[in-house]
DNA sequence: TTGTACGCGTTATCAA
DNA sequence: TTGATAACGCGTACAA
């Protein structure tokens, strides 16, 4: 497909030209040709047309640079991101970017790969006013540079978050989400539940070992630490420590990883061992992620509304953005997705 | 992990601090405290102590939009990417970063999701001076935008390239990495293939089906318009396809998709029909992305280099943004990655 | 070595 | 309805 013909005007736009070239051709100021461009009611139609076509002649274009500094606002957002290659950030990412649209933004991301060099460019962007606000999907900062940061700019975090330091954010909720996914194993009448965590800085990470321990807890089983243990949340990850898990006397009868990657990493390694899920060992991992189906068998896995996410973090930015004070927190209803790797054929499930 | 405490600083930036603030307070002129910032030599030691002090202890942040104003550059570039969400543009993308980075420039993604007016939105930072270049993964512009963009503006094309455009572009060559797929299995003693691909404006699409009648033709192979389909990339839309083929009486002995998730689909379709892989049907995916692995059997593949291919990228846009004239295109070398889902176990495979 | 003065391109204020 | 002028925050040629 291609753009018409009004709109391939769109792309002439060339270097150099300002509104001082075309106010000199068009016989008027500076002024009036800025008011036609912002849409000024107090000029004249004619003057407005003739303006507009002179501008159309040059292919003017107005220089960002010089009208943010003026009006101390940019439209812009940046959403900061570790990576943007899992299908959960990239479905956040993509909420976030049709609500902005709609709200008048122009969204751009920034990766950091959790580089802190990487990270400071882009805090950078936000400090030196080449974005007007920020959303942080994921930082290395402490928590006092959190709250420190959220003090004086405007952000909001996303999906990951730090706690209790006064800058809102959006997510679900992962420790009640975790539980409910390991009390769904138990329900099933699973006993010996191995946990895959990965051991970072994410309060998620913790959450969901909190999580996984409650549900235990709650049923009167015990927390055996020989079927606990932590990954990168790639598969290769949970193929190594899933191994381990099987050879040991005391096999567990269900897994739960707190990764799709994890999830299926260790199914792999199971079917390699000709241990049968979820007859054997019954599997439940997170995110329900483009993997958790595409694995086999299907994995039941814990979904968040990323785009719902994306959308609300954006709101909340946009309400900071405009003034704002007061600062909400939103919780996002999760949903556990149940498939193949804990249901047994035949319904003798009774979910 | 957290910033030690020199780097704590860099997040105590005030808002509305600016270069004269400073300069007041330090009892020296802006232009004195802009050299400081500026490392320029000709600036007394002290002066420069006492003013880096002043800098520290008022939280200033130099205001980018003035700087890149006066300068007339952003050290910003851009990449226009339809979606993220898949690991090779996510690769790529950590090419570019990677590589940007060590030359001194900020990058920034925008995702388009194939919607012209997210599009426009993001040219128009390249038009309208936001940033100084842009790389472009993927556009519904046509090519004569293309080109007319190319003329005024600092652009490269990166993995998608329109070509004939004058606009430098950086990719495998995908015809011959189609041919050389299509090969592998015409060697394997397959002779009727099968050819998911997808139907679009992509230029590597209309490569990757001249490479697959190249390759048929080579070998005298007939071109059986029963075995060929498009789909859209994703794992659902070849379940469908295969399932239809599979149904016909002259079931293909081999099937090549210009993806790695439509090869995926394949098999799971297959799979579902008792087909084994490779035995019955051997089948070739495209671009070495994770579910080439994750699939069951693994799945024979092309690979790109993503990384390298975002590297060269960076590279090239650097040069252009330094002025340089020449215009060169890079091919990047493409390889056939050998997995399962081509090679008999028990080696009496020849590759 | 430092300060003054101007300009980058735009918008806002004020007066006409 | 329009224009002249100042201002946004910064960097730099020139003068001191």
């Amino acid at each position: 497909m291609c753009y018409n013909h009004n709109v391939i005007d769109f792309f002439l736009g060339v270097s150099g030209i300002t509104i001082q070239d075309v106010a000199k051709l068009a016989g008027v100021s500076a002024a009036t040709v800025s008011r036609v461009l912002n849409n000024d009611k107090k000029v004249r139609p004619e003057t407005a047309d003739h303006v507009m076509n002179t501008i159309k002649q040059l292919g003017y274009k107005p220089n960002h640079l010089g009208r943010n500094l003026r009006k101390k606002q940019t439209k812009t957002v940046l959403v900061m991101a570790s990576t943007v290659s899992n299908t959960l950030t990239s479905k956040v990412i993509r909420g976030i970017e049709e609500t902005g649209i709609k709200l008048g933004y122009t969204v751009l991301i920034g990766t950091t790969n959790d580089d802190e060099n990487r990270e400071k460019a882009h805090i950078d962007l936000l400090l030196h006013k080449f974005v007007d606000g920020m959303i942080i999907m994921n930082t290395l900062i402490s928590k006092d540079e959190m709250a420190e940061l959220g003090r004086h700019h405007n952000i909001i975090q996303c999906c990951e978050y730090i706690p209790n330091t006064g800058v809102g954010f959006v997510s679900i909720n992962n420790r009640r989400a975790a539980y409910e996914a390991v009390k769904h194993l138990i329900e099933l009448g699973r006993r010996k539940i191995a946990y895959i965590g990965v051991k970072n800085h994410l309060y998620s990470s913790n959450q969901r070992y909190l999580g996984y321990k409650d549900a235990l807890k709650e049923f009167g089983l015990p927390l055996n630490l020989n079927l606990i243990a932590d990954g990168n949340y790639g598969f290769r990850s949970a193929i190594g420590i899933t191994n381990k898990f099987i050879l040991k006397e005391n096999r567990p009868d269900a897994l739960f990883a707190i990764s799709d990657r994890m999830a299926a990493g260790a199914i792999r390694a199971m079917k390699e061992a000709e241990i049968k899920i979820p007859e054997d060992i019954a599997v439940v991992g997170f995110d329900n992620t483009d993997i958790s189906y595409v694995s086999e068998p299907r994995i039941t896995t814990v979904s968040q509304s990323p785009i719902q996410m994306g959308e609300k973090a954006m709101q909340l930015l946009d309400k900071k953005l405009n003034g704002e004070q007061e600062q909400k927190n939103i919780i996002i209803k999760h949903e556990i997705i149940l498939r193949e790797s804990t249901k047994i054929k035949g319904g003798l499930c009774s979910c």
